[in-house]
DNA sequence: GCGATAAATGAACGATCGTGCTATTTATCC
DNA sequence: GGATAAATAGCACGATCGTTCATTTATCGC
């Protein structure tokens, strides 16, 4: 590894590490500079401008997630455990993958879903891909009969996604202890709602 | 109403616009002196400092949602209705107040969970605040039965933040026309999962 | 209408932002 | 080890940030 890929990767390592704490915007060139340690001119040279630094370490967030989150999960077996083993992969990760703060991805949907740009298609994108894995390994529950067959995948994998978010407050804003039990235990009330046997108990329509 | 109040109150307004575009790190003096055609330090003798500027803005947005949530859902007859006009009412609560982007609140989580200072305490304050809400009125419905008692209220609650998120991530950032669909649908999903006749149908510990 | 007071302006400050340019150090290769 | 190229530093620029203060304009009580 050359001496620039070496320099690259902590300036992007240390930008990650701020945008946890202090979000994209508190991500500046002249901050990144002086926490590496490296002149300002340095890491402009680096990346070309603030955008494309911004724009590649949210690319680098998306590897860092891939490698924490979705390859060992796809190590489960399919179906509900690698569904479940996904989900509890998720939350925490940022502070597992050695992140001061908090997730990333929650900063740029939050930074990003109203301003037009590179940023915005690109965390659209991830996301969409994100949910669409949670999509396919719902699907392949109901395909072994774990899930109920007439379930709406999409609509699981979002209130997945809400649960995560859930987790992300009561953990970081909130500083809640009961963060993992709430989000766990939400994941079971969502996977047992939804259960194939479910349909048989209480039909639409059923008065209490 | 004097014209220090009437200029002020035209800040916040537009001060509260930029925010749910831009987030709370784009609310800058200037900007907003920009945008409200008034000079630089006009804006500053408004507010004394940006810090302060924000958290006025933060404590207006706090108001705004109360009038346009909390205060018509208190209209519902007790227990489940005003549980579901709650829910119902925070959905999109932004757009209908006239503000062109997301909740200024979800900028403001994402922007303060890792800073101390006065914003975050407001913050952490303004969220206790509100799912305490949810959980009283949560506590009610089980009270009138209208939902399991056995059931953990602080858990719904945040389950039904987490529904919002997902509402709010669908709606803004994914631009999904789904997104009202699925929220509402999963405020269904996790209230009948907690029917008060839920835990005689399936008890813990029961096999499929 | 006028004097007193409130409200907003304009100019200026140092700090920091992103960016361009040149110089100089530091690696790499024969 | 010296030539060549890569990597970083240094400096300067205009723009914008938050903040200050003196000055002007608007409003209100009399």
């Amino acid at each position: 590894m050359t001496k620039h890929d070496h320099t690259h990767a902590r300036l992007l390592q240390q930008g990650l590490e701020i945008i946890s704490v202090n979000g994209f915007a508190g991500a500046t060139i002249g901050g990144l500079a002086e926490r590496a340690m490296v002149s300002k001119s340095g890491v402009f040279a680096h990346f070309g401008s603030a955008e494309a630094l911004r724009l590649e370490l949210l690319k680098t967030a998306a590897e860092l997630a891939q490698r924490e989150i979705v390859e060992p999960a796809l190590l489960a077996p399919a179906g509900l455990p690698r569904l479940r083993r996904l989900f509890e992969l998720w939350l925490g990760w940022a502070s597992r993958s050695g992140l001061p703060g908090g997730c990333p991805f929650v900063s740029a949907a939050a930074e990003f879903d109203d301003v037009e740009g590179a940023s915005r298609d690109f965390v659209v994108a991830t996301l969409y891909e994100f949910i669409g894995l949670f999509i396919s390994v719902i699907e392949e529950a109901q395909k072994l009969q774990e899930l109920d067959a007439k379930l709406e995948s999409k609509s699981l994998a979002w209130q997945l996604f809400g649960l995560y978010n859930t987790h992300h407050a009561m953990q970081r804003l909130m500083r809640d202890p009961q963060a993992d039990r709430v989000a766990l235990q939400g994941f079971e009330t969502l996977v047992q709602a939804s259960g194939p046997d479910w349909s048989d108990r209480r039909e639409p329509g059923d008065s209490p």
